[in-house]
DNA sequence: CAAGACCTTCACCGGATCTTCAAAAGTCCC
DNA sequence: GGGACTTTTGAAGATCCGGTGAAGGTCTTG
């Protein structure tokens, strides 16, 4: 078994180190610090779920638990565990490899999103709520950063001061239309290099606000 | 079926916008910027390989397929698409809920490359749980280190107090976000040659925290 | 089992931000 | 060019938000 799973990894291009029982297992991982662990839980020697929780407290390194166990609630424990994965046999090796790379893919920095707008000068970036033009950062308030990244979503489209309204408040938007036109002129001023000509937040006469789009 | 799924998570503590064809699905991929996709590769109106790619031509929004074709191929086609993982029906809602925590924890924060991460004079030893200003070594508890840590992950990235909750004290959070608010500031007392002039701990205003990249 | 460490909650304060209004300026269409 | 309507703008008061210190509760550890 352990012969055929390093096989097919090796083939797959990866450096393999197998061991063959739970206390060797958590020497390997502590002298060898490897990019990711493919954990049976059968190891004699040792409870699996034990070694995983080990592992886990020392590190984040991936683990893809391996066993015969099918049963649904240790596939839960495994995975509450902090496994990354959870493969019962029999499996395809294959698969097997094709996980590993799913999951290194994942481990390995492929954060989420990188969420970047770009409109001209303009930068938005929706994790770090940061907001340049050209490379001065420009600080916005919660609600016209919002205003903004609604726009920004979908540039050229027309929102109206409704729409906007609530986006920006929630749901349960009551109150004055014409807030909207504070907070736009607020953003024009801080983002707009003339503000009496905008470029960017663009004004649909009679309906709402568009962001340009990217030309 | 997607009533079960939506069910299951929502129960779990998730906000879920589920949708019942292909194009609806990008649609709505593309308006809500979802956190996780549970992809049905069934799906009415489009192929379900060919959203898995578009949407992943878009975003490295984490994607979990799940489908009543249990062929290996398809298995690896999936996964080789750029999917996190892959599930066939009939499967367990459980552990439906616990392989998205899986990948959520993956893609959301933990990657495994650096273990010591250093911004400024501050290092932070993800493995060893040591902290230390210029040469000065600093004791955290628990809390505040699992706090730094989380945001040293993703530095420059903003979390909400939510967030914060959530990591620090496991899913089944409950109870005030302004607790964070005190760890925030025992925080910066250790840390911050000038806990008034936060460089490290930066707030944003109305939405959280982030920790200042480096430079 | 008791001391100490740590965590949670609360209420108050000052500053940041939002809302509203009315006047001024602009736009549209005949 | 003019009337009707829409948007822009500045300012002021209201509101919201984060920082803070203290108090009490809970967990750990010897």
């Amino acid at each position: 078994m352990r012969q055929v799973v390093r096989a097919y990894l090796e083939q797959a291009g990866f450096r393999v180190i197998a061991v063959g029982d739970g206390p060797s297992a958590l020497h390997a991982f502590r002298r060898e610090r490897p990019d990711l662990i493919v954990l049976d839980l059968m190891l004699p020697g040792m409870d699996g779920f034990e070694i995983c929780r080990t592992i886990r407290r020392e590190s984040g390194v991936p683990i893809i638990i391996l066993t015969a166990r099918v049963e649904e609630e240790d596939r839960v424990v495994g995975l509450e565990l902090g496994a990354d994965d959870y493969i019962t046999k029999p499996f395809s090796p294959r698969e097997l490899v094709a996980r590993v790379r799913a999951v290194l893919r994942r481990a390995q920095g492929e954060v989420t999103a990188p969420a970047v707008i770009r409109i001209g000068d303009l930068t938005i970036d929706l994790d770090r709520r940061e907001v340049r033009v050209g490379d001065r950062e420009v600080h916005l308030t919660p609600t016209e950063f919002e205003l903004l990244a609604t726009m920004a979503r979908h540039p050229g489209r027309v929102f109206t001061r409704l729409q906007l309204l609530e986006r920006v408040q929630g749901v349960a938007y009551e109150g004055y239309e014409r807030t909207i036109d504070a907070h736009i002129k607020n953003l024009r001023q801080k983002i707009e290099p003339d503000p009496k000509n905008p470029q960017y937040v663009l004004t649909v006469y009679g309906v709402g606000y568009k962001l340009r789009e990217a030309e």
